[in-house]
DNA sequence: TGTACATCAGTGAACGCGCGTTCACTGATGTAC
DNA sequence: TGTACATCAGTGAACGCGCGTTCACTGATGTAC
């Protein structure tokens, strides 16, 4: 079990009708928004058929149980970002400035709340299940090394921080600022806020106390 | 409803004897380590009173649901962290350095992963009910205060970076900071890792990044 | 300090609902020719 | 392209359990004297 996964067809041998990835699809889109409305630990399997507009025996003829389904389902979108992370840092060229990654990957990171609400109901549900913590842990791991890849590339542009020596070091702070901003999001629902704060908050952490640019302040 | 409670006695004026505080405290305690073990969402009123050794008519004499038990038990403890960060702020005399703060605070906010656990289900319980998100919200806002107040008596020891000019969005950076290396530690349960981390993260955003110590690198 | 009394805290049984899970069946869908 | 067939996806009813919620009752506890 990864978080990016495997297609059914390759891991079952079984054929998938379009019938059948249609009703998944539109199982995965209604577990969603039910997830984001109520919370993992809320939701029935009824509550996610009737959504959908399936009966419960749909349901189990495609999920083994809600568990499965919220573990798709975060996969896929986790996935969905992730592509698009790495598509804002591969735009501006081979040898990037930080602030105008930082405004493209801010952009991207904190776009949708229901997400977030989705993200922070899995981290829970992982941090008391080692494998999926573990899972979870490999997916942040290569987020990572793509920031990591990309500060290194921009060396020279900007000067990291001294307690921040190195770019391992660097992408590692730029995860945490964002699981932090999202915290706060997540309690007082301003999206351009909590935007305008992550951008003040990585220019800190990236650039050189003495050289970042002022004009990252939060309105 | 704010997350520092009010004495049941003063609110209800029904006289409080020693037995039913007794049992009202065994059930928080016993529901704190049920919450924290299957997560809030997961948890039922039955399972709660089997850990305390109590019937569910107990349960229902005390309190009106699991929602007001669990937002009993999160104000409980919050009160208590509080006052720990408070008390180790307060320590070292009125004109403190950072370096030495930063150590004592990280102690006492990364102690117990069953705290965070709980802390973070009740952070996406309260992000679903915007009374409670205000209430939470003013909490963290008085622990963010107390934490500017000692960051503007350190100044001159210390001077923040450009980027974060006033000591508000400095011990802003501190909470933010302080959630993100929770999340983390949440899935690798590595609590001096954690420790070690977040005061190099601290560090990092509350020193102007020429004069920082270089010591508090991870190991 | 001791006793009698009133009140209250917690008991335990009962009720019923919501929902997880299963399964025989039917109609939809893909395939072979 | 059309048809016949085999297989599969989703239906819907049924079962039963776990548990939320209530409530009459009992024994514990605080109070008045």
């Amino acid at each position: 079990m990864t978080v990016d996964g495997v297609s059914e067809a390759a891991a079952t041998g079984r054929r998938v009708t379009g019938r059948r990835a249609r009703t998944r699809a539109n199982l995965l889109r209604a577990a969603f928004s039910v997830f984001a409305a109520k919370g993992y630990g809320h939701v029935s399997i009824e509550e996610v058929c009737e959504a959908a507009g399936y009966t419960r025996g749909a349901f189990y003829s495609n999920f083994a149980g809600l568990d499965e389904l919220f573990f798709a389902l975060y996969a896929e979108r986790a996935e969905l970002i992730a592509e698009q992370v790495s598509s804002a840092l591969a735009q501006g060229g081979p040898d990037l400035d930080v602030p105008a990654a930082v405004d493209r990957v801010t952009e991207v990171l904190l776009l949708d709340r229901d997400w977030l609400l989705v993200k922070t109901d899995f981290l829970v549900h992982a941090a008391r299940d080692p494998e999926v913590s573990r899972s979870l842990l490999e997916h942040r791991a290569r987020l990572r090394r793509a920031v990591a890849d990309r500060l290194a590339r921009a060396r020279g542009h900007t000067e990291l921080p001294a307690v921040l020596g190195t770019v391992e070091d660097a992408a590692h702070a730029v995860v945490a600022a964002y699981d932090g901003v999202t915290v706060h999001l997540l309690l007082d629902r301003d999206v351009a806020g909590a935007r305008a704060w992550l951008k003040q908050l990585l220019t800190a952490l990236l650039t050189d106390g003495s050289t970042g640019p002022a004009a990252h302040r939060r309105g």
